[in-house]
DNA sequence: CTTAGGG
DNA sequence: CCCTAAG
């Protein structure tokens, strides 16, 4: 039931396409401003209208009429965007106007060489750009406002709103991901409302498709075995890979190489056959349906639409790259065109797509978790990335974004990584959707200058720009926010812990006394991801560590700073430590990861954590003791403890044979192991007893040997 | 949400 | 470190 009714309230945008009139206002209206017209179109009479992201990057690809497809242009409007415009309203006039006066097609449009139709949509898109940009900046102080005030509903819908493109519906538990348990309840309370929706897609689809490139991998017949590829190795896949997209990937994540892998397949396969008739879902194609997906998939396919309109896209895009002149404008188009199609896709796929979480972006770092409505796919060059369809009607995993580092590698596409992912290409830590992931990475590109206005307006809005850029910008977000310290932004948790380290995590181990420290809450919309942490205080950290059971013994900087690590982020002034720098794998990759080296200090803390609380209460350990650690999750704890008890255990067995095995756990002096040893002897007593002092279950953990 | 385990 | 399955 809840679902079902949070889905009517929220939902009105997506679904129906056609007016939905939705009691809009009611809830977002003040703050739903996020979206605001991000696509303007511009008709002969100079008339602005928010266009759908389809119908603007249609009329760039197509260069010519700058109308756009007929079928499209009312119904999908109707989204939220509207609404949200409507409360952000007075500075997107100004903004209009500027359309009008450039955009202006001239009669003889017909007569127009591409050249000229290509910067008339620049210029538009600049202009569009520029409101976007505004807008959030808008947004941005608003939000902080609101921080301040304290309102917290307001966020939630503007988030969900903005990322979910649409579709969302808004609601929230949509964009958790899928755990089976809680699938099946999902899946009914949304169901009902997407049935409604799908059936506008169909209409532009068919407009488009036209000649479906073949890709790399040509039709279905020639198509390897999807369940071929479960037995294949990285390097098998990446060749998959390749030869289904064309490109390189440095993504080493099987799963999602398998899971872009086949899908590629299949939308090949779909465009094919889509064109001549119409398709047949590709079920067998994913290899991990979920069973109980499937009996929920009541809903038609719309794979195949999905499919069709990504083949389509490519084809446009590669046609904009032939046709490109120079190579600035080039650029500049693609990267346009990419958006755009992103947009629209998402815009599109929504409806067609049952779960839109999947979805995933490669060009778009970021998305961890879903979002929905980023979850629409997105075909970067042309090729075709996997989108949220299922194939199968089954949902896919999606990929984490630690792993999506992608993208920017492209060498043709390299344009692309240019325009969207400037700096280093982050990898998303951030990650909050692709849909965000892709829009951020993608306003940083455009405007230039922009940044640096947004920063001064807002400060928050940095931050979530910098996301993408992994934490090493981490840095330029501070500065930023220590303007508005004040704000709290919700942030992925990850996210938000390394921010918060970034922030305050050196002094903390002293002596802190940050007032100052803020919270940087991201504004992901429906990142659900792991938040768990993103909402964390940051409580002084001094206060809590006052207020600490377990003391912590070794204050002294010595302490803090000896250990293995280099860790203690906070030394150094420039966070840039937190990183997820790309670590050289043995075997060759290098993979990105947050890697926080635990200081000797934060040992000692669990160990004497442990020592108190007994072993298995993480959470516990994790308020008392770790209160001013912040980023060390109770599972961290947990993890570190596995570690531990190991790395004693080992020690008692000196590594005679000449193995050096792990040396890297060297820094841990004997002494904390000889502690943890102990604990874990005592612990081990208690436990298979009865519980001696209360601790009933924790026993059994200790020793696990592998 | 918190734990335990696996990877 | 991350992810997931289980209470």
């Amino acid at each position: 039931m809840l679902e079902y009714t949070e889905k009517d309230k929220s939902d009105e945008g997506p679904p129906s396409s056609s007016v939905v009139e939705r009691s809009p206002a009611a809830n977002k209206t003040g703050t739903a401003d996020r979206l605001v017209y991000k696509l303007v179109k511009v008709g002969d009479d100079g008339s602005v209208l928010p266009a759908t992201e389809d119908e603007v990057f249609q009329s760039l690809v197509e260069g010519r009429s700058a109308e756009l497809a007929p079928s499209f242009t009312g119904g999908s409007d109707s989204n939220e965007d509207y609404e949200d415009e409507e409360g952000s309203g007075g500075s997107l006039d100004s903004d209009d106007d500027d359309l009008d006066a450039k955009e202006d097609p001239p009669f003889s449009s017909e007569l127009e060489n591409l050249v000229a139709e290509r910067k008339k949509l620049l210029a538009r898109f600049e202009v569009v750009d520029t409101m976007l940009s505004r807008v959030d900046a808008e947004q941005q102080n608003r939000v902080s406002l609101e921080d301040q005030a304290g309102s917290v509903l307001g966020h939630k819908s503007n988030l969900s709103v903005y990322m979910s493109t649409g579709d969302a519906i808004g609601d929230y538990k949509r964009q958790r991901r899928p755990n089976p348990r809680y699938f099946d309840f999902d899946a009914k309370g949304t169901h009902r409302a997407r049935a409604v929706v799908n059936q506008k897609p169909s209409t532009w689809t068919s407009t488009k498709v036209q000649a479906p490139k073949s890709v790399g991998v040509p039709v279905v017949n020639s198509m390897p075995n999807p369940t071929s590829l479960e037995n294949l190795s990285i390097r098998e896949l990446h060749e998959a890979f390749r030869s289904t997209y064309g490109r390189d990937t440095s993504v080493k994540d099987k799963h999602w190489l398998k899971r872009q892998i086949s899908t590629g397949w299949s939308k090949q396969r779909d465009a094919a056959l889509s064109i001549g008739s119409h398709s047949q879902l590709p079920s067998q194609t994913d290899p991990k349906v979920r069973p109980e997906q499937r009996l929920s998939a009541e809903q038609p396919l719309p794979s195949s639409t999905a499919a069709t309109e990504l083949v389509t896209e490519r084809d446009m895009v590669n046609g904009g790259q032939e046709l490109g002149t120079n190579g600035v404008d080039l650029t500049e188009q693609l990267c346009t065109n990419e958006v755009d199609s992103k947009q629209s896709l998402c815009r599109v796929l929504p409806l067609a797509v049952i779960s839109p979480e999947e979805g995933f972006d490669a060009s778009a770092p970021g998305s961890l978790n879903e979002l929905g409505a980023g979850g629409a796919q997105i075909a970067v060059f042309g090729e075709v990335v996997n989108t949220g369809k299922q194939v199968g009607g089954k949902r896919q995993r999606k990929p984490n974004r630690r792993y999506i580092e992608d993208e920017g590698e492209v060498g043709p596409g390299t344009v692309i990584a240019n325009c969207s992912r400037p700096g280093p290409a982050g990898s998303d830590s951030g990650g909050h959707g692709s849909g965000m992931s892709s829009r951020l990475s993608w306003r940083t590109v455009i405007t230039d200058a922009g940044p640096a206005d947004l920063v001064g307006q807002s400060g928050t809005l940095q931050v979530s720009t910098l996301q993408n850029s992994s934490r090493a910008n981490i840095l330029q977000g501070q500065c930023t926010n220590s303007g508005n310290s004040s704000l709290k932004h919700k942030a992925e948790g990850r996210a938000t812990k390394l921010v918060k380290t970034t922030h305050s995590a050196a002094p903390a181990s002293q002596h802190d006394t940050e007032g100052t420290v803020l919270k940087v809450k991201f504004r992901l919309p429906a990142a659900p991801g792991r938040d768990k942490d993103g909402l964390y205080k940051l409580n002084g950290e001094a206060r809590d560590q006052g207020s600490c059971l377990l003391p912590v013994p070794s204050r002294d900087s010595a302490d803090l700073l000896q250990p293995l690590a280099s860790d203690i982020v906070g030394a150094g002034p420039a966070g840039e430590q937190l990183v997820a720098a790309p670590v050289p794998t043995a075997n060759g990759g290098t993979r990105r990861k947050h890697h926080r080296p635990w200081t000797l200090h934060e040992v000692m803390t669990l160990v004497e954590g442990v020592a108190h609380c007994g072993g298995g209460k993480w959470a516990d350990i994790k308020k008392l003791a770790f209160s001013s650690i912040g980023y060390r999750t109770a599972v961290d704890l947990k993890d570190k403890w596995r570690n531990l008890l190991r790395a004693s255990r080992a020690q008692l067995y000196p590594p005679k044979q000449g193995e050096r095995k792990k040396q890297f756990t060297a820094a841990i002096p004997d002494t904390l192991l000889a502690q943890v040893r102990e604990l874990a002897a005592i612990q081990h007593q208690e436990a298979p007893g009865t519980g001696a002092a209360g601790m009933t279950s924790r026993s059994g953990r200790t020793v696990h040997r592998k």
